[in-house]
DNA sequence: GTTATTGTTGACGTAAACGTAAACTTTACA
DNA sequence: TGTAAAGTTTACGTTTACGTCAACAATAAC
């Protein structure tokens, strides 16, 4: 296992380091492990995992609050279907499962409204670019 | 012409308020019309343009300035186009109109980093989903 | 083995994007 | 025409998401 100290994930997620140590502060992301010296040392996962975030943050427009949310909805699920909490709670997780399926729903809808909406800023930009194009050209013109 | 006021607006495009004195105030917007008693007076027209930077903002994830920044792209074409700025700088023209090309195709690249990245979290989104619906049908199988 | 990096924990600072309260004016309407 | 509702400005407050010291500890490099 090869570990990371904290620049190197700065550097390979495009975060800066405070804000690493930010997001394990708010419980975005478990803390890593810790050298002896108590120097944070991080896996290639958590790597990737930040990445996750940095990209769900940046194009879904999530708030921080948000993924919160949402990871512990897609870990919820996973726990679920690993069989992890076979607890005697039936009900209770059967009407947790059920929220987290209208969660999920509710997010898919989000989603296909923004790509649309992006799909349609894209057009006009595209035409923008066009026009501006077109100018360049009538102005070579002469 | 039929006049709008401050709240009507808010209704129409989910702002508040506030915010609709607040984007007037940093100059997102022209300040609309007044009646005699100083109160604002705003046309259709207004609340479009206050619908689409509210989309702007929400789906493109653009900063307010951002959102200045493109706003003044598309109107500076629109200007050249309806041969505004007959100006005798034509080469000052001729650059400014390179500098937007240049600025709408850098928008175009991240919007479509943007969408692919969407697209793909939908996929993610949706196989969670399908995981959760499986979990609740197995439930229903006992 | 001693410096130069790099890391750690507080703690306070800050920019953006509004929210909220106060004090007052203008409109609407019964 | 008087009063409630809606609007105005001014100004300070708040939340989010980090930035920026400072003071000290641990590693790395020579």
């Amino acid at each position: 296992m090869t570990w990371l100290k904290i620049d190197d994930v700065a550097k390979q997620t495009g975060l800066t380091k405070r804000t690493v140590r930010f997001y394990e502060e708010i419980g975005l992301i478990d803390p890593p492990q810790r050298s002896e010296g108590g120097i944070r040392l991080y896996t290639q996962a958590d790597v990737e995992r930040l990445k996750k975030i940095s990209d769900a943050k940046e194009v879904l427009g999530f708030s921080l609050q948000e993924l919160q949310q949402f990871l512990k909805i897609s870990e919820s699920i996973e726990r679920h279907r690993q069989g992890y909490r076979a607890s005697p709670d039936k009900t209770g997780q059967m009407s947790e499962l059920k929220q987290m399926a209208e969660a999920l729903e509710e997010q898919l809808r989000m989603l296909k409204r923004k790509i649309d909406k992006m799909l349609g800023f894209q057009q006009e930009i595209e035409s923008l670019y066009a026009k501006a194009m077109q100018l360049l050209e009538n102005d070579r013109a002469n």
